[in-house]
Formats: structure tokens, C-alpha cells, sequence
DNA sequence: CTCGATCCCTGGACGC
DNA sequence: TGCGTCCAGGGATCGA
């Protein structure tokens, strides 16, 4: 399940693999995922890939200006595009030698000058794959909270406070940080010591920002074990991350706790699968644990 | 504003 | 072995 750490693993990987290689076609499978399917193919070859940036859970492929509008109203700068990539739950980005036979639920083949291929592999496609030159580009980027490895405490700590929503899913909305997902959602609340069905609004300043410092802590310690691959994760050489070794909470429902050996337990909170440890994560008590689902997964140790 | 429900989609787990 | 069913989850959307 790629969130930031995921993203900002295989964005990493393709600037290493293929910055400055100019895509010469395109080949696409589905297309369901892929706003407007037509402008990939009309756009796409003759550019460069001339950055790659992380926004949020988003991988940006910055491109050349098109040669062939060179010399039209506008110049050369307005000519610019990008590539916006999100990778939803099972998407990969991975180069690879273009007569390698494609993996299945390859949707999307750029091939670049360089006898290589660009592929995107999708089985479910919650995925998202758009072009869209600058001023479409920034506006689908407005709305977006701040990046949790940069906001300041000052600012977390308002966006959170204010707000009677749970702080799980506060720290789920796009909105109010960009990036973060269930897994470092609720491995971020396991450091902090905080139930994730506890109200923003209620929690003390110093939680709050004992909340920011696991979060980036974790954040960072994920980049740097290249992600957590839980099923189908795999970073742009195509190989897993290790981060998923670290899980404190996240799907360790019926195992110990590592601080205080108590069973880490599974509710359901902002409608999705939260795992916490009961004792040091006290439920607040509007918290019933009776959103258990019907069937409890088994767990050993 | 916040919530839950529903949909999208497929592979894997599980029950019989 | 093989079928059916449930479930995971990011995000959009809709109604309460």
C-alpha cells in the first residue's frame, strides 16, 4: 500500500533510473484509471523526463516542453507538462528492458530512447494516471494539506486541535496532511501512545506534538528502509521494502504489544482497520469495541 | 463539519 | 481441487 514512504522510495528510484530519458511511444492496456487516456498518447512521446518530485501520496514526472508547439503563442515554458502517478493500492512504476515480457495488469508502457520501458502494473487500479500541463497540474494540487515531514509543529498542532473529527481520520485526510495512510496512521498513534478514536479537539498540545515527532520519526525511518511492503508493494528496481519488519500495530491484531506485552486488538475507525494496543492507547469512552468485526483474524505470538 | 455507506477492482484467504 | 464468499483499502461521492 504505498503512502509516502512508498512514494518517495520508487520517486527516488526513478530519478536514479530515468532522468533525462526522452519517452519515444506509448502503449496502453486499460485504461478506466487514466483521466484522459488519448492525451498520454498524443503528448507523451517526444518529451523528457526532466524531474521527479513527491507530492503527498503523488509522484510527479516533470517533462520537456513539446517540441512541436516550439515557435506557437504561449513559448516554450507554457509548453511544459507532467505526468501525475497515483499508485492507489497495487500500483507499480518500474523500468524494465522492453523485450522482457510485461507482468500481468501492465496498463501503461512508455518506452524511452533508451531500449528500456517505463511500465505501470495495476491489478485493482485504484490507481490515477492524468497529464496535465501547469495550470490543470496546480490546480488539481490545491486542497492538499501540508507535507508531514515539513509542516511545523505550530501548524500541525492547529490543523489538528481545531478540528472534532478522530484523529485517525485526520491524519487520513489528504486535506490536512498529504501522504498518509492507514498503515503509518496508526503505527504513528502506536509511538504517540494515542487511541486513534480520540477526538483532534481533545487531545493535549504535547500529544499533539508527540503525535508529529512518531509520525516523522517513523516517516523517516520508513524512507529509509525503502517502505513497507505488505502485499504488493515493490519499489522502481522491482524489489520489496523492509519497513513492514518494524510494524508495531499495523496488522498485529491477536500479537503482543511491544512495549507492554498487552494483545494488540483491530476496531473499525474513519471506516477502516485500526490496530492499537488497548492499554497503552486508552479508548476514549465513546470508543466501544464492539465495531469488532463479525470475524476476527487470528493471529500467533 | 463529520459521519457512515457505497462504489470502484482483483487476489488471496477461508469455508465447505 | 474447486467453487463461492468475504475482505483489504485510497478516494470520490452522496445522504444523514
Amino acid at each position: 500500500m504505498p503512502e509516502l514512504p512508498e512514494v518517495e522510495t520508487v520517486a527516488r528510484g526513478l530519478r536514479q533510473a530515468i532522468l533525462g530519458r526522452r519517452i519515444l511511444s506509448v502503449t496502453l492496456g486499460k485504461t478506466d484509471f487514466i483521466d484522459d487516456p488519448v492525451a498520454l498518447e498524443q503528448h507523451l512521446p517526444g518529451r523528457r523526463i526532466e524531474a521527479v518530485e513527491r507530492y503527498g501520496k503523488f509522484m510527479l514526472l516533470r517533462l520537456s516542453a513539446d517540441a512541436r508547439r516550439n515557435g506557437v503563442p504561449g513559448g516554450e515554458s507554457a509548453n511544459t507538462a507532467s505526468l501525475l502517478v497515483h499508485l492507489g493500492m497495487t500500483g507499480q512504476m518500474v523500468p524494465s528492458p522492453a523485450e522482457k515480457p510485461c507482468e500481468k495488469h501492465t496498463h501503461v508502457c512508455l518506452l524511452l530512447d533508451d531500449g528500456r520501458e517505463l511500465r505501470y502494473t495495476d491489478a485493482r487500479r485504484f490507481g490515477r494516471i492524468a497529464y496535465l500541463t501547469e495550470a490543470p497540474l496546480a490546480e488539481e494540487l490545491t486542497g492538499f494539506g501540508a507535507d508531514p515531514l515539513e509542516v511545523s509543529e505550530e501548524e500541525f498542532v492547529s490543523r489538528i486541535r481545531g478540528r472534532r473529527a478522530r484523529i485517525k481520520a485526520l491524519l487520513l485526510d489528504q486535506g490536512v496532511l498529504r501522504g498518509v495512510g492507514n498503515i503509518y496512521a496508526d503505527e504513528s498513534l502506536w509511538r504517540a501512545k494515542i487511541h486513534p478514536a480520540r477526538l483532534g479537539a481533545k487531545l493535549t498540545r504535547n500529544q499533539t506534538a508527540t503525535l508529529l515527532h512518531a509520525l516523522q520519526e517513523i516517516l523517516h525511518k520508513a524512507i529509509a528502509m525503502r517502505g513497507s511492503s505488505i502485499s504488493d508493494f515493490l519499489d522502481a528496481e522491482g524489489k520489496p521494502g523492509e519497513y513492514q519488519r518494524r510494524h508495531r500495530a499495523y496488522d498485529r491484531e491477536g500479537k503482543c504489544c511491544y512495549r507492554c506485552k498487552t494483545v494488540i486488538r483491530r476496531g473499525i475507525v474513519a471506516g477502516r482497520s485500526s490496530y492499537f494496543c488497548p492499554k497503552c492507547q486508552p479508548a476514549p469512552r465513546e470508543f466501544l469495541a464492539l465495531s469488532l468485526p463479525r470475524k476476527a483474524k487470528q493471529g500467533s505470538n
